[in-house]
DNA sequence: AACCGTTGCATGATATAACACATATCAGTA
DNA sequence: TACTGATATGTGTTATATCATGCAACGGTT
């Protein structure tokens, strides 16, 4: 055997039983840390934020601890801290006697949250821009064939979720995990809106195809400026045709 | 007395008790809303926040739930809920095995929030400058006269918080709660270190007051654009002076 | 019929208990 | 002396109990 015979090889002066093994990698390049589990808390975090970007909670409704206690399957403590973390990011909101709702999002509200990312998203494309690597581009075309594939189908979930994942590969390129994170709450927020109202500003006529076109061709040209562009754009197209739709 | 007299004054026809009281405002003009007393848990946020801002935490400095229960004199409930709050918002972070500890600015995460502030409080100071009141352009002189006293005397801490007020003045009457939230969360972020470093930064020369002045005069002038650059360059400034003192 | 107070239920807020895990301390052994 | 293993302590996580509050249904009064 290899390993016998790999052992008598060693020093002579190598006498305790430890020191006759056959030489090895360090453990740590051999076994691989334990799958640590997230809390329930984070479960229950992750849990609420898919359903509000699939469109699964409508604004206005109102949610109770105990109700996504009993849904999720845990107790009050993990669905609580949830809802707390989601109403401090302002994706969800305090109603009156401290009932949490789905924000419904008002023409001022979302007007104010264009504003802001027509900032931070130009910013964020700027930068990614320079960073993105080839790999990262390529998946990107994927999702951009895939999205108008979803587009044409009329499979308006699909779209928005493809149309999301589109936009945060150009923005997380941008390696910065604060500007990242501020975007997606900023996105989360006017999610369930998004989600009611895009069948209708589907009908409307939607031009986002050419601006993804465009932003591609940028990246490739390696030019921030006309991506920074045609991500605003997009964006402004999108708050055009929404605008009209929400209340007050 | 009068209201016996202005009683009598009153139209005949009035024979019920009630109508033969003297007329008055509606209750809501008389009565007001009880004050409805914060949660424990908020009271436990806003008590870490202001003593994040005063520099009473170091950076590195590990934040446990029953300290934080046990020095506010609550449960672990409300602390653990301040604490998991401030945590998403990232101005404090999770260390090792889920435990909560004040953040240690290192130079690429300083100069990462950097780069969102100059875009986020140009925003907010382009829009402010042309909706500030003359009452809020008064309180930012005495805040700018303040703050220079305060510079002279090397009372840092006093200089920090009146540094701060006199920005959020600014970025304040932008009106936009959501960029406001984003704004004082990104200041909180440098906020412990900055505590640390500023008397540092004080020696090394600071023209805060320089830029102060040139915000202040771009208000007066209702010049956006001039304001925009002053808040830039006070910003760059500081910059240029923290990022030598930041670690990695 | 309209109004109003009462009662019971659901809910959020808080405290507390129970549990698993990590670190520190310390004694025992090579 | 250096290292190993056990124990104690502290901590985060989760569940549960308790309390005050808001709301809705109900029934009585005018």
């Amino acid at each position: 055997m290899r390993r016998a015979i790999q052992g008598e090889a060693q020093p002579i002066e190598a006498g305790s039983a430890a020191e006759r093994q056959p030489p090895q990698r360090a453990l740590t390049a051999r076994l691989r840390p334990v799958n640590r589990p997230e809390t329930l808390g984070d479960q229950a975090y992750r849990s609420l934020r898919t359903a509000l970007r699939r469109g699964a909670l409508s604004p206005g409704e109102r949610l109770t601890t105990r109700e996504i206690a009993a849904t999720l399957g845990v107790s009050l403590t993990p669905a609580r801290e949830a809802l707390n973390r989601l109403v401090a990011e302002r994706v969800l909101e305090q109603g009156p006697d401290r009932t949490v709702i789905v924000p419904i999002l008002t023409r001022d509200r979302y007007e104010e949250l264009c504003v802001i990312r027509l900032n931070l998203e130009g910013l964020a494309a700027e930068i990614g821009c320079t960073k993105m690597t080839a790999a990262q581009l390529a998946r990107m075309e994927a999702l951009y064939t895939a999205h108008g594939e979803a587009y044409r189908r009329r499979a308006t979930k699909d779209a928005l979720r493809l149309n999301e994942d589109f936009h945060f590969m150009i923005y997380g390129a941008a390696g910065m995990p604060s500007l990242l994170q501020i975007l997606e709450t900023l996105w989360l927020q006017v999610g369930p809106s998004m989600n009611l109202l895009f069948p209708v500003s589907y009908d409307a006529g939607w031009k986002g195809g050419r601006h993804h076109a465009a932003m591609l061709e940028a990246i490739r040209r390696r030019d921030p400026k006309a991506l920074v562009r045609a991500v605003q754009r997009d964006l402004e197209d999108g708050r055009a045709v929404l605008k009209r739709l929400l209340p007050e």
